[in-house]
DNA sequence: ACCTGAACACCGTTCAAGT
DNA sequence: ACCTGAACACCGTTCAAGT
């Protein structure tokens, strides 16, 4: 009685396929990631994949979805952990975004790395893809709200928060800041610095006192 | 006479696959792009590229190299376009990055994927790959000489510079912000509105003058 | 030295066939 | 309805063999 979805021999093999590509994402990276290989890992043949996907990317994009889902569930815990300090949840989110992306580089591959195609995304992973970027917006907003962000377009700040944040994960996971910082805790101190620059700007604010 | 490199059926089966790679890559895009149809593209055996790279990442690492030599350049030719101006300077670089990044995507995601491991890269690439964040690091360093920019460690505000312009362009072209937007010129215009908040900064500057 | 062709162990996908 | 096995057209890579 259990599950409504009793099948043939898997309980529920769309699942199981899910759990077994994941399996297999962060052991093998996102290049050894086969359909044949997850269908064998779930112990089904390798076109049995085909009942529950259209093909191997409608198949990622469902890996994928469990992804969006944990880090827009990261980024609002972070964000509601001090909902008092507009500039804190920037920071923290930005500092969580990287985190998660650099522990879990293959997801964070399959989920940005441009591997996925918008059209192969069923409504729910676009839905949670989206999430992901409404909290970012949500934190700006507030911080606007507060009279602690200027008051330029929401979206505008929102695009330059995630960029950076997005970027400089990139950046790292793909080995191109290996000088700058290579421990995790270098990482998350540079993460911090960034971030903190983007919020108070690069240019000396005296320039601007002068000039205004 | 010519070159030196006089060789059996072709002058330079090197380059020649290179240019077949280069071709196939903008034509079909980096997972259409084998081994095997380069070669054929070029005119020889499936085989024949194995005696000019050890491997297909070899390859590729190849192909990608004169794209970090394209975009060192361009980031060059912008900075010189307006040495007196840092401010203009990092825009204008950002401006470039993000618009070599969209309009030669497929190279833009060969060179920054993830797809080629470092350790498939010859001194050549890996020196060129270094002279794109060089000439940004110089434009920011130029900046804090001039007094433009705040005094904190040039590597930090170079990171969060690059970040910020890698994320964008990395976001563009994998069409995370086609609501936001969608034109070249809408594109250029929030490139720039987004390096521009770096630069000046998401929090009020009233805020500091208070707190200081 | 430089290139070829056959061979190997993999892919994703399709399709007729089985229960 | 759900799954299988053979088949097809592709991969990257190796290796003995040709000139």
């Amino acid at each position: 009685m259990a599950q409504p979805k009793e099948k043939y021999h898997h309980g529920n093999l769309r699942q199981a396929l899910i759990n077994a590509g994941q399996q297999l994402l962060i052991e093998k990276g996102i290049h050894c990631l086969s359909l044949r290989e997850t269908a064998k890992a779930a112990g089904v043949s390798h076109t049995a994949p085909y009942r529950h996907f259209k093909d191997k990317d409608m198949l990622l994009a469902a890996i994928a979805e469990s992804g969006f889902e944990q880090l827009a569930e990261a980024l609002q815990n972070a964000a509601e952990s001090c909902a008092d300090d507009p500039e804190k949840q920037l920071t923290e989110a930005a500092v969580t975004y990287v985190k998660l992306a650099i522990t879990h580089i293959e997801m964070h591959q399959l989920m940005f790395g441009n591997i996925l195609n918008e059209d192969s995304m069923s409504e729910s992973v676009l839905e949670k893809k989206q999430r992901v970027f409404d909290t970012l917006f949500k934190i700006i907003e507030n911080g606007q709200k507060q009279n602690i962000y200027i008051e330029a377009e929401t979206l505008e700040l929102a695009v330059a928060a995630w960029s950076l944040m997005h970027g400089y994960a990139l950046l790292i996971s793909s080995g191109q800041l290996r000088e700058a910082a290579t421990s995790l805790m270098q990482i998350e101190t540079l993460a911090r610095a960034v971030t903190t620059h983007l919020m108070v700007g690069l240019v000396k604010s005296e320039k601007f006192a002068e000039e205004v």
